[in-house]
DNA sequence: ACCCCGTTTATTTTT
DNA sequence: TAAACGGGGT
């Protein structure tokens, strides 16, 4: 026990010791946070204050649960199986499945992942011959998503206009589908787990009883549902040990809400809130930095990093003129880093959007320096891959309508549009699955159609004695998949990605404590049931979903639930030493030696449409202390004059996030304030775009060109983005940052040249 | 049933 | 720019 305490500073013993009430602890950019968590269970546990089955731990990410198991697993001499730790839906996946009944769902339900949401949507839609102009199937998703994540209902909600009542209409339709198909969607999983423990009272008090500890990760994240699955299963009783950081809170626009942390400050009657405030990742002008930047933020719970290390290097910055110069910067920059010794994984290139990426990459693969990108599209969500699992979905559920659309006719079975239409009309009007309405389809598409389910019906029988691998190796054969791509030119990657299904099955089953042997669709034995079953003080019978896993499903629903809820790997060229390129967003939770944050522009980062939303430049504020807080010894910001959006060229003025950080941490590679590009090179910018030439000329006569910094008494500081008319007549769009886009006539407005 | 080509649209993303 | 989608033609 000394040893597990040892090396904690006292804010953080403090609040890995803190007696069992809730608390919220406010946890700076690395200042030993996962630590903290993972201490704080092997303390209660070694200190004999609750079991390893009283234990709840909540993340948002498989990543960070699997981190936390890996480091209690270091920490505690035992098996922490018995613990729960998990994703918010993984863990509701796994009372569902135990509990499926309370549940009104079916044993082998299934989990709709966004891409399927979608389809089905859209699939809805065309059925109920619903203009998708009028009512686009994506807002619709969002409306569905954004009522579920708020705990609503169709019913629950009031609609003030025809048009959002058709909304909730469809809604209704909607959950009514998935019911008959028997698919959740994501926020279902929450949701209904929600609407189980709130209305049944033996199991939420079962579940409240075991549960005395329920500690949550990066609870500045949580959306509304999310914090009200952990009022409700915290009870009255129950600690519940909140992490987060306010200032980190860079998920709003997907339902995250921070203000979850005053409000359970409030509720929960949190008696001690900790701020772990010193930092061990960063040194100090890196912190400076984002402590300065970030005090520009009104709305914050409070907090200051400070590090023991010294001021270390200066933030260097760098203006380009284009993106591309900006890339061959970083080049040139990071190659003088590895020279030094820098290990190339060392070094992130962070921005603010995908689109980003490309001119880094170029530039980085001319150059002959490794780089992966993150973000790319992962394991299962690749095409070969969702439709091995839409086969093994069907053999699982055959009323998985999604599931059944997207592989009829792939491989090819001569099943057209013509049939399906056929089909669909038989399962709406008969109110059953597609699959059901198969047998009442006449003629040749009927024989068809019947032909496919045969497959899928003499797989399942064929299989149902093999193991999950083997299960999975027959599918692929009598599917035709392997066949179809192996004759396909392209097709060897599919191929062998599809091979390595049958691998990940196999590392699966073992990984999660299946037998080897146990058959794929083998469901929980009556005994292993039995013996996990609890009578409560009412006489009711509850079956606790308990780990393992092997109680509460087959292998075959286990591991499609796995696929869904943990798409995998985002492809890599692991291995290799390569500098590592991802968005802001990806960055959170990592760090590197060195950073470079690139595109600080206006428009770009802080976005254009942080300026719409409300409290968007706070998180746009927030994702920028994110992206200087992953550094520990170097730092580079840079911003580039010009650059190619959407296939034109833009103009832009260095983001306001430069005016907000400290001076004397910063190091100006170029000039601040000195010649623009065109001043150089008047003539290479617009040299191909001769449509610019008429609205150049007239503007030339007054002295305004495209890509001029302006000074405006009212606006401030702009850039020049286009020009029209000519003569007398001369506007100019003008680029003000923060100020907004103004039109302005060059012959009346009060501009000064910047030079 | 399939392919081609024009149109449209472009933050951030985990489950 | 470029990728994804949908309509229409073969």
């Amino acid at each position: 026990m000394q040893n597990l305490l040892h090396n904690l500073n006292p804010e953080q013993l403090a609040a890995v010791t803190l007696p069992s009430q809730s608390a919220l602890i406010l946890a700076g950019a690395g200042s030993g946070k996962t630590r903290v968590l993972t201490t704080r269970i092997a303390w209660l546990i070694q200190t004999g204050q609750i079991s390893p089955a009283g234990v709840l731990a909540v993340t948002f990410t498989n990543k960070a649960a699997k981190e936390m198991m890996s480091r209690l697993s270091a920490m505690l001499p035992m098996n922490i199986r018995g613990m729960w730790i998990g994703t918010f839906h993984g863990l509701c996946n796994r009372l569902l499945r135990a509990h499926y009944r309370d549940a009104a769902l079916p044993q082998s339900f299934q989990i709709l992942d966004t891409q399927d949401q979608l389809s089905m949507i859209k699939r809805m839609l065309k059925a109920l011959n619903i203009d998708d102009e009028k009512y686009p199937p994506r807002n619709l998703m969002y409306f569905i998503n954004g009522a579920k994540d708020d705990g609503l209902r169709a019913q629950d909600i009031d609609a003030h206009d025809e048009y959002n009542r058709r909304f909730v209409e469809l809604y209704d339709i909607y959950d009514q589908q998935c019911q008959r198909e028997g698919v959740v969607d994501f926020a279902e999983l929450l949701l209904r787990t929600y609407e189980l423990l709130s209305r049944n009272q033996p199991l939420r008090e079962h579940y409240q009883q075991r549960f005395r500890h329920i500690l949550v990760d990066e609870f500045q994240d949580t959306n509304n549902l999310q914090y009200n699955w952990l009022k409700l299963l915290a009870g009255r009783d129950n600690a519940v040990f909140a992490v987060g950081d306010d200032d980190q809170s860079i998920y709003a626009f997907r339902g995250a809400n921070v203000g979850n942390m005053a409000a359970f400050e409030r509720e929960f009657s949190v008696q001690n809130l900790i701020k772990l405030e010193q930092n061990y990742r960063s040194h100090g002008y890196i912190l400076d930095a984002a402590n300065t930047l970030i005090a520009n933020n009104a709305k914050r719970l409070g907090k200051n990093l400070r590090t023991d290390a010294g001021h270390g290097e200066p933030i260097r910055v760098y203006e380009a003129t284009s993106d591309l110069q900006e890339a061959n910067w970083i080049i040139e920059e990071s190659k003088s880093l590895i020279a030094e010794g820098a290990s190339r994984s060392e070094i992130a290139v962070l921005y603010r959007s995908n689109a980003q990426s490309r001119v880094i990459e170029h530039a980085l693969f001319s150059a002959g320096i490794p780089y992966r990108v993150y973000g790319g599209q992962r394991f299962f969500e690749r095409a070969e891959i969702k439709h091995a699992i839409a086969y093994l979905q069907l053999i699982d559920n055959p009323h998985n309508d999604s599931a059944f659309l997207r592989v009829v006719n792939f491989p090819a079975r001569g099943i057209g549009a013509r049939s399906l239409e056929g089909l669909q009309d038989v399962a709406r009007q008969r109110r059953c699955s597609l699959h059901d309405a198969v047998a009442h389809v006449p003629g040749r598409p009927g024989t068809l159609l019947t032909n496919f389910v045969k497959l899928i019906d003499d797989v399942r029988a064929e299989t149902a004695l093999l193991s999950l691998p083997e299960m999975v190796q027959v599918m692929l054969d009598n599917s035709g998949l392997i066949t179809h791509y192996r004759s396909e030119r392209e097709g060897a990657d599919r191929v062998e990605n599809l091979e390595q299904l049958v691998a990940a099955a196999s590392q699966f089953i073992s990984e999660e404590g299946f037998g080897r042997g146990t058959p794929a669709l083998q469901g929980p034995s009556a005994e292993a049931v039995a013996g996990q079953a609890i009578v409560n003080a009412d006489g009711v019978e509850i079956v606790d979903a308990d780990a393992p896993l092997t109680l509460v499903m087959s292998p075959l629903s286990a591991f499609l639930s796995h696929a869904s809820l943990e798409a995998g790997d985002n492809q890599a060229q692991a291995g290799q030493d390569a500098m590592q390129l991802m968005t802001v967003h990806a960055a959170k939770g990592l760090e590197f030696d060195a950073v470079f944050i690139t595109g600080l522009e206006e428009g770009l980062f802080p976005h254009e449409n942080s300026d719409k939303a409300e409290g968007g430049v706070e998180e746009a504020r927030r994702l920028m202390y994110v992206a200087i807080t992953r550094a520990r010894r170097r730092l580079y910001l840079s911003f580039s004059q010009t650059r190619m959006l959407h296939g034109q060229t833009r103009f832009n003025i260095k983001s306001r996030f430069f005016d907000e950080l400290p001076e004397e941490a910063l190091k100006w590679l170029s000039p601040k304030v000195q010649h623009h590009w065109f001043a150089s090179q008047p003539r290479a910018a617009w040299a191909d775009t001769p449509s610019k030439q008429p609205a150049l000329a007239s503007s030339t006569e007054l002295g305004w060109r495209i890509g001029q910094t302006v000074l405006h008494q009212k606006f401030g500081e702009g850039v020049i983005v286009n020009i029209e008319g000519g003569g007398g007549n001369a506007r100019a769009s003008i680029n003000f940052g923060p100020n907004g886009m103004k039109l302005l006539d060059l012959t009346i407005a009060k501009l000064e040249k910047v030079a």
